[in-house]
RNA sequence: UGGGGCGUCGUCAAGUGGUAAGACACAGGGUUUUGAUCCCUGCAUUCAGAGGUUCGAGUCCUCUCGCCCCAGCCA
């Protein structure tokens, strides 16, 4: 289900006032704009929904823009893996736009600056240009190239656009103030020398265009409204404003700066991200452990779920760290409804029914769905070997513990119900098989007497059962907050955040699972077969590996904790 | 100690001068052939703190404290 967005944000409240006002004719364009040097994460989720959704609302327009100014980081790969998780998420963008298809008319803008006298071509090296700069305390001075004549300034870009010069040598400034509190507008640098090949512009360019230049103008091209960005920007919103006002555009899109969000138990910079691929703490960018949108997938994150969270955190301005609960709320909400149920033993145990007759297969029927009739049943088989799960079952259990123990009864879901008569060891004391007997009388789960038994467990047929690979995630993170008391993250990585099963017993059913098909392991979690198991595009599934996307929420594992 | 932001329940978050929504978490209870789901109930006399204005303040004013961001030819 998706949320409610009744009252709105504090961005909803401006966008309304802004239609109830008939600014830009009523209209709502806006845009996510990524980078494309590296994937996309958790994060950007919200920046995605929050655009989309905005526009979607207000019946407008919602662009995918690719601020592709820096062909020194960006890759063609990173640009299809973003379209690509864009449209699972279930947003339509249309055609995807570029910063780079305006660099024809952003150089145009750039000599139009340079005429009205607001731009300058500046020969001072990166150290000095840093020294002139100043600090957050102290202004800065002028550059010695600041009166440059117009006429020089036009030259000399044409010859940095030409390629004539070598990277560093020269750039092309605004003239604003190098008196600014504000350090954004010290004569920002709006053009550089980079002669880098770009994944889109091959090598046309020898010069290219600053974020600060870029972006405003960019959106002005496309009539963007509401600009979104996170609150880092805010401090660059004057100068958003100062370009657009110095130049002819076609609009003046308002930037609008929301905060990003932080969840704790995990990283959400790419950085940190980075770091955890290249140093192999996590085996790739799809890692299920990670907060990546592909990794989230591969995990069995659905797209509902995903969008369902951005809703529910809401938009505000204030640093936050959401806790990974709610995420996690948000995804079994989800998969609690569409996931079918099935029967699957991770940690298997032998029980032998010793009362059972010995070539005897059963066949019951079980429900796919305890609340959805509509989703029907299914045939499952019993016969006089089959596998519990080992956690539910307790030499000397406690009073509490309802499962299995020797001499108590259980009941088998939609079978019999059974009573341990003996448990079997080997030479060094571990439990390697049940001795048990059933109630024919209770086929189907029910006692004719009435009796009651508190407890229910899973099981699956020992004849008739795959086996299979399962991938069993926890917290990437050992602390909350990954980086506390300064430490470096890595250390605090969880060791246990990826425990591998082999051997696992599973309905047989579940062989022809396909990839981001959602199941849930009844009384375990949700699960999904892992989509780079290498027999995932085979029927039946030969060699099968599933991931736990998440656990079941468990009151019996709290209550043990107390 | 330059500039820009932010401080409402454990975590998010409504609230726009009229007497603190909601969600997650947590704690109790009910239903249940998943210790799941579902359903009830409880959970901020108080809004970072201190003053002030007002009949009335989380909302307005003043001061204080705390946290975040900015000195890339990154975005």
């Amino acid at each position: 289900m998706e949320a409610k967005i009744e009252k709105g944000h504090f961005i909803e409240s401006i966008i309304k006032e802004d239609i109830k006002n008939n600014k830009n004719n009523g209209k709502v364009v806006t845009r996510f704009p990524p980078e494309p040097n590296g994937y996309l994460h958790i994060g950007h989720a919200k920046s995605i929904c929050l655009n989309f959704n905005m526009a979607n609302k207000f019946n407008g327009r919602c662009n995918l823009r690719f601020d592709d100014s820096n062909p020194a980081k960006e890759k063609q790969i990173f640009i299809d893996s973003i379209k690509s998780t864009i449209n699972w998420l279930g947003f339509e963008f249309g055609t995807p736009l570029f910063a780079s298809d305006y660099f024809d008319r952003l150089y145009d803008f750039a000599v139009e600056l340079i005429k009205k006298g607001k731009a300058y071509v500046c020969s001072l090296n990166a150290g000095d240009i840093k020294k002139y700069r100043g600090t957050l305390t102290e202004p800065g001075k002028d550059s010695p190239y600041r009166e440059r004549p117009v006429k020089e300034n036009i030259k000399l870009f044409t010859r940095m656009k030409n390629g004539e010069f070598d990277e560093g040598e020269h750039t092309l400034r605004a003239k604003i103030d190098m008196k600014s509190p504000n350090i954004n507008l010290r004569d920002p640098i709006i053009y550089r020398v980079k002669k880098a090949s770009h994944p889109r512009t091959g090598d046309k360019w020898n010069i290219y265009p600053m974020y600060d230049f870029t972006h405003c103008l960019s959106d002005s091209l496309e009539g963007i409204t509401h600009s979104l960005c996170s609150l880092e920007f805010e401090d660059h919103r004057p100068l958003y404003d100062w370009t657009l006002d110095a130049l002819e555009t076609p609009c003046h899109p308002q930037q609008i700066e929301f905060a990003r969000m932080n969840i704790n138990y995990t990283v959400l910079s790419k950085r940190k991200l980075q770091k955890l691929v290249e140093e192999n703490h996590v085996n790739g960018w799809d890692d299920p452990r990670l907060p990546t949108l592909e990794g989230m997938r591969r995990r069995g994150y659905t797209p509902e779920s995903i969008r369902n969270f951005c809703n529910v955190i809401g938009v505000s301005k204030k640093g936050s760290r959401i806790d990974m609960g709610l995420l996690e709320s948000c995804l079994r909400d989800d998969l609690n409804v569409k996931a079918p149920r099935v029967m699957g033993v991770l940690k298997p145990l032998e029980v032998i029914i010793e009362n059972y007759p010995e070539n005897l297969t059963e066949e019951l029927t079980a429900r796919n769905h305890p609340q959805k009739e509509e989703m029907g049943t299914r045939k499952i088989t019993f016969s006089k070997q089959i596998y519990v799960e080992q956690d539910d079952f307790m030499e000397n259990p406690p009073k509490k513990f309802f499962r299995l123990g020797p001499g108590r009864e259980v009941r088998l879901r939609y079978a019999y119900l059974v009573t341990c008569k003996q448990v079997i060891k080997d030479e060094s004391g571990n439990i390697i098989r049940l001795i048990c007997t059933y109630d024919p009388e209770t086929r189907g789960g029910n006692a004719p007497d009435g009796r009651k038994v508190k407890g229910t467990i899973h099981w699956v047929n020992a004849n008739d059962c795959i086996d299979a690979k399962v991938n069993l995630y926890d917290r990437l993170f050992k602390d909350e907050n990954p980086e506390q008391g300064n430490r470096d993250f890595i250390e605090n990585l969880n060791p246990g955040s990826l425990k591998e099963l082999e051997l696992c017993k599973l309905e047989k059913s579940l062989i022809n699972a396909r990839p981001g098909k959602a199941y849930q392991f009844e009384r375990l979690g949700y699960f999904c077969l892992d989509s780079k198991n290498k027999d995932s595009g085979d029927t039946p599934n030969r060699d099968p590996v599933f991931n736990r996307t998440v656990t079941l929420r468990d009151a019996w594992a709290k209550m043990k904790k107390r």
